[in-house]
DNA sequence: GCTTGACCTCAACTTAAGTTTAGGTAGCAG
DNA sequence: CTGCTACCTAAACTTAAGTTGAGGTCAAGC
């Protein structure tokens, strides 16, 4: 296989294929502030390349239920923004994992919860782990309330 | 502690109350047609008590990640919509397990891709399953592509 | 010299799951 | 009778993450 060679500066359709996210999502993301380009003397885009490797890292950042907003104040808190570093990188995924561990403790939780109560029959509300999963009995709050039908 | 009667038929305002969600949303989700009403005299609502359990189910169906249109078409499947069975809750909730076994699995890979990457400082992009997480080498699809830095 | 392709901007549209607002009714308490 | 509370409807608004469309520029190829 033969090397393809990037060049220094990109334009938006590359970015785009090279990424595989659409033109228009990337237009949006730079009205976001999420990545920064400059511009040739026709007005078109020009994007460093390595805004690649930031464009990945979104994806990253989305797979893992960050929002663009969320994603815009972990990438701002960058030493420098246009530069990621490996320590970023392991900044960054450290924390994304951590978020990942509770989304899937999460599910877990609720998947088992799922399977005592298919087990037991407790649809009847009656002390149903799953029906009234955020409130002890009388507690205030969200979710189902406990009731003798 | 003394057992609390449900009357047969509920407002809405009660309804609200056990279940945790809003008045307003439960207007929405009759507009939808996941739940129904009879209406009296004043033209208020009622519904029939064991709507409780089925907005509980929805609760149940939106935490494991489910629409409300998918849940609509789960719901509509029940033979009868009104009085949730067990055999039906057995049967939903095998379901919803699966599908959240699937998120889980989902999830755990790429924490696992994460671990692998930060330790081998892959970010480059050359070899990075995570940046990478869709396609071989030269295949079509979405997701960032194989490019030489 | 005309067309084509890649790019530009700005504004409006989309979907999901509701919330908010405005204006109106019905029944009970004092 | 007045006020309060719970309820009603319809329509507009909200947020996220883009997409779509209209109208315009620019450089290259035939």
């Amino acid at each position: 296989m033969q090397k393809k060679i990037i060049p220094e500066w990109i334009s938006v359709g590359m970015l785009s294929e090279r990424t595989g996210v659409s033109v228009s999502a990337l237009h949006f993301y730079e009205r976001k502030g999420l990545i920064k380009s400059h511009r040739n003397a026709s007005n078109h885009r020009l994007y460093p390349k390595h805004v690649i490797r930031i464009v990945s890292l979104i994806l990253v950042a989305q797979r893992t239920g960050f929002s663009l907003e969320d994603i815009l104040s972990e990438l701002a808190g960058l030493p420098n923004r246009t530069r990621v570093t490996l320590e970023d990188w392991e900044q960054l995924g450290s924390r994304w994992q951590s978020e990942l561990d509770k989304k899937i403790t999460q599910l877990t939780e609720l998947r088992d919860m799922m399977t005592d109560c298919i087990g037991c029959g407790c649809l009847s509300l009656e002390r149903c782990r799953l029906l009234n999963p955020y409130d002890e009995l009388g507690e205030k709050g969200a979710g189902p309330r406990l009731m003798t039908e």
